[in-house]
DNA sequence: CTCCTCGATTAAAGCGCTTTAAGTTCTGGT
DNA sequence: ACCAGAACTTAAAGCGCTTTAATCGAGGAG
């Protein structure tokens, strides 16, 4: 019946106990069964007692226990969500994922990943809210690694790409993505078109490939030219220097991605080479930072928006509908085009 | 007794139900409560009990269930956190809250605020998650509203000051912040220094005061400009436009953040201005644009890592050391010098 | 009138865990 | 040998909700 004073919840003072589904089914006089009914908008009550509980728990302020119900109806609606808290791309995509969710009735529970906590204990601590999905930006853990995960929980890998997938995939086509790059800057007139890589990933391995065979579509294999890199601003400025100290640069320069452009841009813009004049420099990501009017860059965008619905939807397929069978999903990319490419000389 | 098969739970295939405190118990012959008992490190069990119970959970993969456990123990352990998914500043707090909380056994529940979805329901969010105590970071809703919150869960604002406080803040001094920059400028010999205003916010006003006091304390009260500006760099390079319209260049100025100096910046050198050899421009945050090689800009850290830990300490106090009265807790930012500042001419 | 049907409502059995009061068993002292 | 008390262990009652099977009336048909 009655139930104690505080406990640990409340705020500030004397706090009341927060009303449960008994305390409105109380107040109208009907039992709890019924409440829980109108509450979830399950048919069944008639249309006066609907009225009647909707207005009794307005007026006591009753909230839905999530954990009770999650626990009664063993579903917890929830899709956990492992993201990397620092990258723009992701913050993005958070954004998409959470209306996309909310309209399917599902709720989003965050777990970063950061230097000090690695994918591991993100994802246990979404599996110990009982997540029912785990959508995993950007995983790095092996492939073998995410098929054990997906045995205890639906597994959705977005943006990045899963060989022999035995799990569900949404990414961007990342090697189009480069291609769509390069066929710009073939249309301006450019012909000596550089490269710098982003290192040994899945995802550089695609780009690079994307830029190689675009050159060769392009009958420039000859000019094909692959400088090493990395995926940081430094990386790329040092890329930049590795240019000018070979004296001949190319009349462009692609970059495995935004951070990597951004450096160098700062390389060029030091040496006082001029940018598009003399030498045009494309990203990849469309990152917040390729917006500034500083960099102004162009650059390829993965469309955050589209990526985070596939994604929600893969996961409610395999919830919901049953689907069982893995599915990969690949969006096209698209160019960006901004201050950074001009005609070459 | 037996469980059902599958359910929605599990992944591809044929879903193994998550083993329960019930199975470990049945493993070892024990009940439940011993099994219970050990695996939250209560003291009681024997030591041969434990290690039977830990080695039969760990052969079964058992993982608590957070639901359950919060609500048999009316303690969910868990607090809620509102941040700005897209601020950089944002995301380095997480990452320390994360470490300050598991210190103290709490994890935390993420519910972003984004231009689709406000406070109100981020908070919701998190209540309904039951969490036991709000961190919001950077709150924008009016004081009143967040001391109602405080009657249903402890709240900390971080970051903002909230003037009469009903509730927990914890925030670095701004106007010191600001006045650390004044006497570093000063020190390097400049007398006019303009001020790029931020706006009508809380914090804008606390900046806005420490710039005029600083000038005020250097005998420089002459010398007091500030310029309309914003919290965004567009804000920033208008402001930096109005500059050189107006032909009499400051030879040092302020800037409410980062954002906004860095479109100062782009301003000054898209017209061929030299900073800091003509003109020297200092932001504030430390955001991570302004590590940017590009940029190197000078700044004031706001020591996140702090934040985050004294955050933490003011809701635990609340809600394991009974503190019920309302604290302030005011840290010392720091000044980060860069490239962007120099002596004069 | 009685028997059914059908819509509205509810009693009751959990979900997987915690917690407290109540046992047990096992000392060691006398 | 007996008993107090320490040291363990467990039965059982929930936590706040969902869900299923059952109950209860109110008509309508026969």
């Amino acid at each position: 019946m009655g139930r104690l004073g505080s406990g640990a919840s409340g705020g500030g003072n004397g706090a009341t106990p927060r009303p449960r589904l008994e305390d409105v089914a109380a107040r109208v006089g009907l039992s709890t069964a019924s409440v829980s009914l109108v509450l979830r908008g399950v048919p069944g009550p008639s249309e006066r007692t609907r009225q009647r509980v909707l207005k009794a728990a307005a007026e006591l302020g009753y909230r839905p226990d999530r954990t009770a119900s999650a626990l009664a109806s063993r579903r917890s609606r929830l899709l956990g969500v492992m993201v990397d808290i620092h990258s723009p791309f992701h913050a993005e995509l958070v954004e998409h994922l959470h209306t996309a969710a909310e309209e399917v009735g599902y709720d989003l529970v965050l777990s970063t990943q950061t230097r000090t906590r690695d994918e591991n204990t993100a994802v246990e601590t979404l599996l110990a809210f009982r997540c029912e999905a785990l959508l995993l930006l950007g995983p790095v853990a092996p492939a073998s690694v995410l098929a054990d995960l997906d045995r205890r929980a639906p597994v959705i890998s977005v943006g990045r790409r899963i060989s022999g997938a035995e799990l569900d995939v949404v990414r961007t086509a990342d090697d189009d993505g480069v291609g769509q790059i390069v066929d710009h800057l073939v249309g301006l007139g450019h012909r000596t078109i550089a490269y710098v890589d982003g290192g040994k990933g899945v995802i550089a391995t695609d780009r690079r490939r994307g830029y190689r065979s675009a050159m060769r579509r392009h009958g420039l294999d000859e000019q094909i030219s692959v400088l090493h890199g990395g995926i940081t601003e430094e990386a790329g400025e040092k890329a930049g220097r590795h240019f000018l100290d070979d004296g001949n640069l190319p009349t462009a320069v692609v970059a495995y991605n935004d951070q990597s452009a951004i450096g160098l841009l700062t390389a060029f813009r030091r040496a006082g080479i001029d940018v598009p004049g003399t030498v045009s420099v494309a990203g990849y990501d469309d990152d917040t930072l390729s917006r500034l009017a500083a960099f102004d860059l162009t650059t390829v965008s993965q469309n955050a928006e589209e990526q985070a619905r596939q994604a929600v939807t893969a996961a409610v397929e395999r919830l919901d509908q049953g689907r069982t069978a893995p599915r990969e999903i690949v969006l096209a990319p698209s160019l960006v085009v901004r201050g950074t490419t001009a005609q070459p000389r």
